[in-house]
DNA sequence: TATCTAACGTTATATCATAACAGTCAAGGC
DNA sequence: GCCTTGACTGTTATGATATAACGTTAGATA
């Protein structure tokens, strides 16, 4: 894997800008509590770590950071907060990465949809309306009750294909 | 998990049939050769491993399989057979659940996706035309060019929920 | 048969993830 | 205020999944 780099704001901009993080977590903050749940500083770490990376992060990667800034340096630190982001829709797994991203969109349930880019590993949040909806039906006339589901896609980002012309 | 045994051809009765077995084994050498390929003991094994299974069997727990059968003990042993089979259509990688699967539909191009039943752990293949459609068309809009997805769908299946009930 | 390449099996190691337990802290009842 | 209670944190230890690298074997081809 080589990943190009196009630099801040390129590839993620939805979630990447300064400004929108602290937003965002002052969001994540007040949903959480809606939740009954507790933004604690390492999860609140945690999420700002994912909001400011670009494409998605290991767990390991995210410990690392997480424990040079003083937080535990055991790999259960990083698994915990990160469950914890994503049972409150505050991120997403990606299971074809074993990495984690920040929810580009959170606040309203959603589903979701994951744009890989093989040459950038940049990764980005589509909206998954219609294909859920097909989904659902495609569930239905197997009679199989859909709870969740994981939908990416593996390919090129506009921006990869620009620079590769 | 405690996954409900509902014993053969209950759940996933498009594969598990004996008299399918062979019958794709052949389709799957013949395929194989069309494309360049051996399919080889090893291959051919696994590849008959897989059919014999309900739902989706891990790399270890194939490994074991081919391992007491004379064939190799180490992981790579699983592995390559696994990706061969997957890299000529003739296997499918469940991702959430690090596993392996054999396809149901060897023997044309198509975009399948997964229903892994929560109760018994049966994974089945449907078909996601409808579903990769709207997903090209999501792709497209973000001017994301498309090479594959995985979609898998977490829930339970008709023979699970009518058991429940 | 000589040669070449794909496939196999091995050792070793990398990478990802969780179980279990002890100490700490925040919120609510008294 | 003080204590109880449950959630949270950090640790040790281990489990589970996956691949790199290399020497050997076997099949295809000339």
């Amino acid at each position: 894997m080589t990943p190009q780099d196009h630099g801040p704001g390129f590839c993620c901009a939805d979630h990447s800008g300064a400004a929108n993080v602290t937003a965002i977590l002052t969001e994540a903050e007040t949903r959480a509590r809606a939740q009954g749940a507790r933004l604690t500083p390492v999860r609140r770490r945690t999420l700002e770590i994912l909001l400011q990376a670009h494409g998605a992060l290991g767990a390991y990667e995210v410990l690392e950071k997480l424990s040079t800034e003083g937080f535990g340096s055991q790999p259960p630190v990083a698994y915990r907060a990160l469950n914890f982001l994503v049972d409150h829709g505050l991120a997403h797994r990606i299971r074809r990465l074993n990495a984690f991203t920040a929810c580009a969109h959170p606040g309203h349930d959603h589903r979701a949809a994951f744009l890989i880019c093989e040459s950038c590993n940049s990764v980005t949040e589509a909206d998954a309306g219609a294909v859920s909806a097909a989904l659902d039906q495609a569930a239905q006339s197997a009679g199989f009750h859909l709870n969740r589901a994981t939908i990416e896609a593996v390919g090129q980002c506009s921006a990869c294909r620009d620079s590769a012309a």
